[in-house]
DNA sequence: TCTATTTATCGTAATATTGCAATATAACAA
DNA sequence: TTGTTATATTGCAATATTACGATAAATAGA
């Protein structure tokens, strides 16, 4: 007990909840909307952004990564983290169709 | 240590993160479309659609609507569990703006 | 080589989440 | 009132997350 049961749902629902369980925390938001702004995008520019220290901003950019909404390459001395756009469109897409055009709403809520 | 810093970020990058957290597993995922799918909504229903006990998804249920993306509603014995289209109008909202429509792949990644 | 600089990893404490059995609560029906 | 049904709450064990100090690793420059 204690862990998730993926086995028992699709594979579409895992891989949306993995995607929104990364940007569950606000940090993540930030980090996300930090690497968007400025298209380029170093840790260390993140730390003096925000108020976490280095080990924990290291620690949600790899778990970003993990969950595939954004990509690093090293570059030299550092290292250059980008968006995944291809993850976000997921999700954009994922919740566009979220609820259907002709959904009427219950009169019961 | 453990608990999340809040009160360091914008109350929109708080609020799309309790809505992301709330969406983060695939429990969750299942109840939102199964409630939209069947516009009506009682929890037995979920319990025989959802390989989780009667208790674990009385807490998801929960946590849905501590994070406001569902409303409940009590029907005599039963009660009706509703989306709350709002809630998932601002996800769709917040995730079609996140990336500009003018921005460019960065060449390093 | 030595020394900054930058990012990652380790270790650990505090807290949160997940899941369920057992039990409680609430409403209806007989 | 008693039994039945439906959902919530409690309590607990297993696991995951959050945060950070200390430290490691890797590169660049003197």
């Amino acid at each position: 007990m204690g862990a998730t049961k993926t086995d028992h749902f699709s594979d579409t629902q895992n891989e949306m909840a993995i995607l929104a369980k990364a940007l569950g925390h606000p940090a993540r938001i930030a980090i996300m909307e930090f690497l968007i702004k400025n298209n380029t995008c170093i840790c260390g520019d993140i730390v003096n952004e925000l108020p976490l220290a280095q080990p924990t901003i290291s620690q949600h950019l790899k778990e970003l990564k993990n969950a595939g909404l954004i990509k690093g390459n090293i570059e030299g001395t550092a290292i250059c983290y980008c968006v995944n756009t291809n993850a976000v469109k997921k999700i954009q897409q994922f919740f566009s169709k979220f609820i259907p055009r002709n959904f009427v709403k219950n009169n019961c809520c």
